[in-house]
RNA sequence: GCCCCCAUCGUUCAGCGGCCUAGGACGCCUGCCUUUCACGCAGGUAACACGGGUUCAAAUCCCGUUGGGGGUGCCA
């Protein structure tokens, strides 16, 4: 049997890193097996689902090398779920139902379902555009609907817990369960991987599928949430993790996909950090953890920075270029480098560099007192600009005048010196960008840090 | 309220009855390297939630407690 997994987003927000993580489940599952890889958007919800953001997830994906063998939109199968609904009324195992949820609130109370109300009232078929009638699967009320989860093991809910729920909305389009149901059977779907959140969604759609005369359902496995801080599931509102946002701050693909694979599974011998294929040789649902991941950025930057640093040169000047900013094409390829060793994230790169391109940033005031607070710094500057003046422009000369200074008087330079000019005590080497500059202007902001000196 | 799930260092993963005086990684701290920082290297810090069982033996199995989380829609 091959395997057929299936990743379903409902197109109503930017694509975000936890169902991101559950696409990337699902597809090394399929690379692994040799399966067959299926993008299914589920926009059944026609008052929600923004078409437009399709784009956004198809990018998201592709940016991750996520590629998929198959794709469908359930916007463009209504017509075989109604089919199938005609079916079900047909038989009994569906009714018409005319209940506002008000009155279904009236009758039970806020803390419980739908009362099966309709269940044998023979509600007619409503008029087109009535707006007001749902079709409600006929559930039944004892016993129990389980299954083995891949990762959770048995999950079994009693049937009684279970009401009579919507499968087709007064404007007559169908619900999720039911086109979920469907899809999965009609396309032959064999795993079901997906975030925990949808757990108490299975046993409906175990029930519609068994309506349905799906001799074998699917294999389920529920990933464990994604979570913040707080312990939270990731939301887009609170805490803003599309993937896209993580392109736009200079995110490796590879980067994030391998530190998306540590959230909820590990590599027996320990090894985080390794190639994709690796990876999927390695990787089985079963060995996937239960328990909530928090998602730490400060352990992704460090993803991020291993795998900018494994980049040769010519790679990380064409990726990292357009983040640069207004800097001369000659002039970055001389400071990447030097950039390379030291970013965590492309987006830090024009701060490291401000220097080098145009005015140094203001001085951090603690900083500066560290640095220009002793009392040989005055004399140091001064034995440094005179130096300065005839020296060959050049880096090696530059650093056997200035660390020569330093000597000469008995005390460090450098620091002194770099504060001066890039207005920093920390970033890139001193002497190769600064032979970038023209003399003029490092004696220029030497001879300024000296004045703030007097 | 009701239903479902979860529980190893601050975080993340390893551990699936004896190899555990619990291991790797991130973070943090120390040292080395060094024109600063970073990189790299060498160390260090720090956890089996609690209580009962089962067993010759439990982080590993069972039950309970506590604590978290998810769901509870004519969203997915």
């Amino acid at each position: 049997m091959t395997v057929r997994v299936r990743f379903s987003p409902a197109p109503t927000g930017f694509l975000h890193v936890g169902s991101a993580r559950s696409a990337l489940f699902n597809w090394l599952y399929a690379r692994k097996t040799s399966g067959t890889f299926i993008l299914r958007i589920e926009d059944t919800d026609v008052d929600r689902s923004r078409p437009e953001l399709i784009e956004n997830i198809r990018d998201s994906l592709r940016w991750l090398g996520l590629d998929w063998d198959e794709e469908y939109r359930q916007s463009e199968r209504f017509d075989h779920y109604l089919a199938v609904v005609e079916g079900f009324l047909e038989r009994g195992q569906a009714y018409y139902c005319d209940c506002s949820q008000d009155q279904v609130r009236a009758r039970v109370g806020e803390n419980a379902g739908y009362d099966s109300h309709c269940r044998d009232r023979n509600v007619s078929k409503p008029a087109d555009g009535d707006g007001r009638v749902v079709v409600r699967f006929r559930t039944p009320h004892e016993g129990v609907t389980g299954w083995d989860d891949l990762i959770r093991g048995r999950v079994e809910f009693e049937n009684s817990v279970i009401e009579d729920f919507v499968i087709v909305r007064s404007n007559g389009v169908p619900m999720f369960h039911l086109a979920n149901a469907y899809d999965d059977f009609d396309m032959g779907i064999t795993h079901v991987i997906r975030g925990e959140d949808l757990v108490n969604t299975v046993p409906r759609v175990l029930l519609l599928l068994d309506a349905l005369g799906a001799i074998e359902p699917p294999h389920y496995a529920h990933l464990p949430l994604i979570v913040n801080e707080q312990r939270k599931k990731l939301s887009k509102r609170r805490d803003d993790v599309s993937v896209s946002d993580y392109t736009d701050r200079g995110y490796l693909p590879e980067a994030m996909r391998n530190y998306l694979v540590t959230l909820g599974w590990g590599a027996k011998d320990d090894i985080e950090i390794r190639p994709i294929d690796e990876i999927i040789e390695r990787f089985d649902l079963a060995d996937i953890n239960r328990a909530p991941a928090f998602f730490d950025i400060r352990k992704l930057d460090h993803f991020n920075g291993e795998y900018i640093r494994m980049l040769d040169l010519e790679a990380f000047i064409d990726e990292s270029r357009p983040f640069a900013g207004p800097v001369d094409d000659k002039l970055y390829r001389r400071l990447a480098p030097f950039v390379q060793e030291r970013v965590r994230r492309y987006d830090e790169i024009p701060a490291l560099i401000a220097w080098v391109v145009g005015e140094p940033p203001e001085p951090d005031e603690k900083d500066w007192r560290k640095v220009m607070g002793r009392d040989d710094v005055p004399k140091v500057l001064d034995l440094v600009l005179e130096r300065l003046v005839t020296v060959a422009w050049e880096p090696e000369a530059l650093a056997d005048t200035v660390l020569g200074a330093g000597e000469a008087l008995g005390t460090k330079s450098q620091l002194p010196v770099r504060m001066a000019v890039t207005g920093r005590r920390s970033g890139l080497p001193l002497f190769e960008p600064m032979a970038e500059l023209d003399r003029s202007i490092v004696l220029e902001r030497i001879r300024k840090a000296r004045g703030r000196l007097d």
